[in-house]
DNA sequence: CTGAAAGCGCTTACAG
DNA sequence: CTGAAAGCGCTTACAG
């Protein structure tokens, strides 16, 4: 391993000459410059992070929280898995590096904030919802720029879909459809989950601006994101609620629950029921009818945080919360009434 | 920070001693080891990695390559993306953190092996298969502990799926219900892939055990993984070998586009043409009729691979290919003839 | 069993 | 514009 002061000894200069070229810090004159820059070249110098982490108290590094405790499906997460790809994409653009926080320490019980200091990472990204809140507050606290991309966690930045905005699209897509009888099923994690909150909310605000009640008997609650419990859900409503013509579904995976409880009560989608699903999973375009759903802009979610994080890095304050459309994506599982 | 002189000036003792007990190397008396033990529990001390890591090398690091230029799913590849995590939590459970070694460096050219370097990883995963094989060997040659968990590379160890006898299960499986007329469809990156070929041996061996001759106009080559080049490539092989009765296709995705393109052509599925896939992605069990394929072990690949490099930072010697089984996933989309 | 000394590779005031 | 000195937080011989 070449370091500084074997450049240093080959040109002739001294170690925080060379240091101060490297880093372009200081004044330095042309000509040692170049002599330096070249034989750094020359000998194949990379610089130690560690040593210079050491004394910087930078590390050029973001620590990941990706703990996908409660919707259990790892990467594969239409969302989160997308999220963080891009965020690393173009994090590593400017020079970072992504390292996963870990929280199944053998050593101890650690805290995230342990394992931050740990690694001596500049920033924390945290992609998919989990519990441990109380955690990501304590990152906070400490100083070090963190921001979410799903969670809302109070006083941490956050960058996620315009949820009341699309179901408002979705309740106005039925109605327009001529569907009066409306359910919808919501996912979540141990208590109902904000995300469904909010789809809720955009959902019966496009219902009542048409006059239309959606009453509490067509609302399924569901406490996860599973595709078995959904199945239920739609049992439960379509027994209580045998009116209901159409079901808002909070996601894509819950929406193939749904469907299967339709088909074993003999159900035919859409003619008998019409269903809308959330994130546009590879498998609802494969679904029969092809299911209409909502589509995260996994993109923009991920530019937009990493800007903001940029900027916090930087010092500065960022907007407390931003919310990026998703985009509608009708296929054939609405049908048209009348 | 509290660090170790902290610890040292509260208990009197001195910053090695301190090292040393919370290391549990060198001899300690029982009584000064409770003492700092408490008093670091009480300071709330944490290690700092990098000075660490500065003096010891070690970083318990372990470098991702995880590019997945060719396959483009990103983390919600079906393979790679579950390997990814099933490999993070076993390699944390050890005491490693997971980084991401990126490729798009700003600052110059660096190459994988600069990036490790940098970083002061102690071993790297590939997890997919990718180009810069060279680079890759750089790593090993390094010596830096480098395991494979799909790309095939001389000299790097490579947990990787029993492809050959695969492809033997799908070719006997169309043979026992009476297919004789079959054609294989591969996947590739610029060139034709090693995991289709090794796919297409076992099929052609399974054949030719029952009498069947696989004729290399039944057999299509792609230079890519993707969808709309199957469709191509079944439309060539359905044109030109209006025979074939049943197609092993190199995944899941690719076997969607033949039979997009089986319903293009007015051919169904089925019963005019019985398809074989591979990955068993969560759209297959949704395909129209539900798809025959292949299920790779993400959970046994991934231990294996970490269990071997853990054999590797030991510094003991590894086998050079392990091969774990995949597992039959028989559905709708294969037709018993007579 | 314990500690004084040196050093990992680097950067930051500071002096000239 | 350049360099001597000190130090980041830690560990490793080595001596006692």
């Amino acid at each position: 391993m070449v370091t500084i002061y074997d450049i240093a000894q080959k040109t002739g200069f001294s170690a925080p000459t060379v240091s101060k070229v490297l880093n372009g810090t200081g004044s330095i004159s042309e000509a040692t410059r170049q002599q330096i820059l070249s034989a750094a070249r020359e000998m194949d110098y990379k610089p130690n992070m560690s040593a210079r982490s050491l004394i910087t108290k930078k590390s050029y590094l973001i620590g990941i929280i990706f703990e996908d405790s409660l919707m259990r499906r790892g990467f594969e997460h239409p969302l989160f898995g997308g999220v963080l790809n891009v965020f690393r994409q173009e994090m590593e653009k400017e020079g970072y590096d992504l390292i996963f926080l870990s929280n199944t320490s053998t050593n101890s019980a650690q805290t995230y904030l342990d394992r931050c200091r740990y690694r001596n990472v500049d920033a924390v990204v945290v992609i998919n919802p989990q519990d441990k809140q109380d955690e990501i507050l304590q990152i906070a606290a400490a100083g070090i720029p963190c921001i979410s991309t799903n969670e809302i966690i109070e006083g941490v930045p956050l960058v996620i879909t315009q949820n009341e905005q699309a179901g408002y699209v979705a309740g106005e897509h039925f109605v327009k459809n001529g569907h009066k009888n409306l359910g919808f099923i919501a996912g979540g994690a141990s208590n109902y989950s904000r995300a469904s909150t909010e789809r809720l909310a955009g959902f019966r605000k496009a219902l009542k601006d048409n006059g239309i009640i959606l009453e509490e008997s067509c609302v399924y609650r569901c406490k996860t994101w599973f595709r078995d419990e959904a199945k239920l859900g739609m049992k439960e409503l379509l027994t209580a609620r045998p009116d209901i013509t159409g079901v808002f579904v909070s996601n894509d995976n819950m929406a193939a629950g749904a469907a299967e409880c339709c088909e074993e009560m003999g159900l035919s989608i859409p003619n008998d029921i019409s269903i809308i699903g959330f994130d546009d999973e590879t498998l609802s375009s494969f679904m029969n009818p092809p299911l209409t759903t909502f589509r995260q802009d996994r993109e923009q979610i991920a530019k937009t945080a990493v800007q903001m994080l940029l900027d916090m890095l930087k010092g500065n304050d960022v907007e407390e919360c931003v919310r990026v459309p998703s985009v509608f994506v009708p296929r054939k599982s609405v049908k048209k009434l009348n």
